[in-house]
DNA sequence: GACGCGTGGAG
DNA sequence: TCTCCAAGCGT
């Protein structure tokens, strides 16, 4: 292709099956033993790239063994209720992942008898299932040639072919997998594609590349012209936006109430403390207690803790409200439920958090 | 194309 | 303590 042709003094046909030969061999050495490589059955494959899309490997390893433990086969998944399923993610993030996850395989069984598409156009119609991860499950379970671009590999490929596009744009994708056309081996698609991905992870790192132990060190023209500080080019995120919330923990007796969060936005349908982020939280809760007509024995700001997502920082005040006692009626997606057995729900982590301040006090 | 969407770890 | 995240996808 002429953008390597253009960066590289070789002809382009070396530089190609040199990165062949030397990444395979560098990866069938040294790859990590991971629990998701064990086999190459396209349902675990499936389950191993939702947990990994922007989490790290050491972070997913357990949730993957307990995930697959609990849901061994994509039958077993589709059959299993959504309170199960999303339990087995608790704390993972990104929660619109495992329903959408759920949501797909269901229609696998329902669509495909519980077969994983091996079809671009079929596979990448199910939900959650993206341009990477629809390359990553085709070319791992069944070998087909096919991209897989993750910011691995784009960091990967900006250094060797020195590539100043910003990895940040959706557009530099679509480049990097053209590159990836050139480069991919038809008789080890897969491989191919977790070489790149485990070289980006574990040398051609975001600081501090391990040049020295990089099998494709000759023909990166990164390290050619000492450019991996500069390499690959990114524009930085915003920062998250703060935001002032309060959570109210209502007990009664041994009893908490508990609320599922909207099945929309932020932490999407998960069990959460009533919250409150308006500009004046103690208002709007004051009225949210008298609307419930509920007897109120104390209120008291007990704990103060921050929380930082993607793209907002929450500032949480945790506000103990005791009731005289437990009211007996209870909406839809609400929930008293004793102190002792309030983690059979699953709560993101940030509650999880103000959950254990609240209940040493 | 830009933004919303979690979390815990590394430097 | 602070910054930047990490094997992205949906809207």
């Amino acid at each position: 292709m002429q953008l390597i042709m253009n960066t590289m003094e070789r002809p382009e046909s070396t530089i190609v099956s040199t990165i062949q030969t030397e990444l395979l061999h560098w990866y069938a050495r040294y790859q990590r033993d991971l629990p998701w490589r064990k086999d190459q059955d396209p349902y675990k494959v499936w389950v191993s790239e939702i947990m990994l899309q922007q989490t790290r490997v050491n972070t997913v390893i357990p949730y993957f063994n307990r995930f697959i433990e609990r849901f061994p086969t994509i039958i077993d998944l589709a059959n299993a209720s959504d309170d199960d399923v999303v339990k087995m993610w608790e704390g993972l993030g990104y929660y619109s992942r495992v329903r959408n996850l759920h949501s797909a395989v269901k229609e696998v069984a329902d669509k495909y008898g519980g077969k994983v598409p091996d079809q671009i156009e079929e596979i990448s119609r199910l939900k959650g299932i993206g341009p990477y991860t629809a390359g990553a499950i085709l070319s791992i379970a069944y070998q087909r040639k096919v991209p897989a671009v993750d910011g691995n590999v784009m960091r990967v490929y900006s250094r060797i072919f020195a590539l100043y596009d910003d990895i940040a744009i959706p557009a530099t994708r679509k480049k990097m997998e053209a590159i990836g056309d050139v480069l991919i081996p038809e008789h080890a698609p897969g491989d191919f594609n977790q070489a790149l991905m485990e070289l980006g992870a574990t040398i051609c790192t975001p600081t501090s590349p391990q040049c020295l132990f990089c099998p494709v060190s000759s023909v990166c023209e990164a390290n050619e012209q000492e450019l991996q500080d500069e390499l690959p080019q990114k524009k930085k995120a915003k920062a998250p936006t703060p935001v002032s919330v309060r959570f109210a923990w209502i007990e009664s007796g041994h009893s908490v109430f508990l609320v599922k969060r909207p099945d929309k936005g932020l932490l999407a349908g998960m069990w959460s403390l009533p919250t409150f982020d308006q500009e004046d939280p103690s208002a709007e809760l004051d009225q949210y207690l008298l609307t419930r007509r509920w007897t109120v024995q104390s209120r008291e700001v007990e704990a103060k803790i921050d929380h930082v997502f993607s793209h907002r920082h929450w500032f949480i005040e945790i506000e103990r409200i005791k009731l005289d006692q437990v009211p007996i009626e209870c909406g839809e997606n609400e929930e008293w439920l004793d102190i002792n057995s309030i983690y059979q729900k699953a709560f993101p982590n940030v509650y999880r958090k103000a959950i254990s301040v609240m209940k040493k006090q």
